[in-house]
DNA sequence: CTGGCGATTTGACCTCGATCAAATTATGAC
DNA sequence: GTCATAATTTGATCGAGGTCAAATCGCCAG
């Protein structure tokens, strides 16, 4: 791991991500003064379960998955965070302890934001209090959505609903690119890659195609149905 | 339903809970100014998922489980809120509409808060916004805790750990009760009621004893290896 | 104490998805 | 392009839990 300042075009990925956008100019540049950069390789661990933590993280690039280890060494994926994405901000009202593990899927350059410092500046300013809220909310809406999703749902309907999910509405047919190996889709699906292929193949006969990172939806309504 | 002013009695549960507990007086004050309770019985249904929701909820007396449809109509429950405990606040931040169903599982009594206020109130009181973010996190955090388990574990290990989570550490024998049938904690662990009851008597082996609610562990050890 | 009803348990069966092994297909380095 | 390696798919098997039905248990009103 490398670290290193906050350059020109890293900071304009920060300004325009979905948390800092809504932010007055100010504010937001109050929480960017001292945020640092570090590069990861793919498979660097970020954090483990239960250390200290004392940063909240953006993802400049790359890719982040969240997970916890069970008792015989299996990994259950709590969430993947994208470039643009902030996450581990709830160790900040928890301790400052991780509460999973955190570990790079691609190579991945983090923005770190001193939590301690977040946190005092929230309470200074509604509009990052405010945000931080959204911020939780909509995790906490991430997990329910999956629990929800766990319990109901089949893993071909997982995957329609993946896929559903990726897709603008009131259109029929429809094709877009995977933004992870097949592998982390599985892991976020709570499937085992060789279950994410099988659904996969049992959604051909609705009309989803899949050659490589490609999916190609014909019948959207099928999907719907599934 | 049938709606009521506060009592004084209501009043000193609200205040003594964890989530006002820890506000300024005068705060706490300011958000229970206009709270109305509604008393509901077995069995009501709160609201549904998708439904303008202006309010958060708190428990003053009973049980309330907060679950989403599938398109089969079967169930999942997403969280079970007892006496003393605060719900429906993430609909504050995602449009007022409730993400969720919520049903009374017991005669229940809630104290009703207007969410648009509380909302405000938090705006300018860092206090009440930092309650807010902690509990924010502490749901993110059970959801979570909810998938890992799920992925993670088998039944009666997710038994084990529930009933782990209700025994005070350094102590080999314990013995406590259900705080409600076990319908609930089926639903509650992710289990068909067949399920859980498989599942005690597989713990059986481990030296838990089930007498109606009693639960008993014998060899709090046996129970962590399992 | 007793009947009756709802909660829980048990049995039988079956489906979904995990796992292991093997085949096949991308992907990146030269 | 070609090889080596990693990713994905496919086949075969197995076990955890869901479902349905039937038997019990436990609790409460009378």
């Amino acid at each position: 791991m490398k670290t290193l300042r906050l350059n020109a075009n890293d900071r304009a990925v920060l300004l325009g991500s979905c948390f800092f956008e809504e932010l007055p100019t100010a504010a937001a540049g109050a929480i960017l003064d001292d945020v640092v950069v570090s590069t990861h390789e793919e498979h660097d661990i970020l954090f483990g379960q239960g250390e200290p933590l004392d940063h909240v993280f953006f993802v400049l690039s790359g890719l982040v998955r969240l997970y916890r280890l069970g008792k015989d060494g299996r990994e259950a994926d709590i969430a993947v965070f994208p470039k643009g994405e902030l996450f581990g901000e709830s160790a900040m009202f928890l301790g400052n302890r991780a509460t999973a593990n955190a570990q790079a899927i691609e190579t991945t350059m983090l923005a770190r934001i001193d939590s301690r410092k977040l946190r005092s500046l929230a309470e200074q300013t509604p509009e990052i209090a405010e945000a931080l809220m959204l911020l939780l909310c909509r995790h906490a809406q991430m997990a329910e959505d999956c629990l929800a999703e766990d319990r109901l749902l089949t893993a071909p309907q997982r995957v329609a609903s993946y896929i559903l999910g990726n897709c603008p509405d009131g259109i029929t047919s429809f094709s877009f690119r995977l933004p992870f190996q097949k592998n982390v889709l599985a892991g976020k699906l709570g499937l085992a890659p060789e279950a994410l292929s099988r659904a996969f193949s049992a959604l051909r006969r609705s009309g989803v195609t899949v050659r490589g990172r490609i999916i190609e939806i014909h019948d959207r309504q099928a999907l719907e149905r599934f």
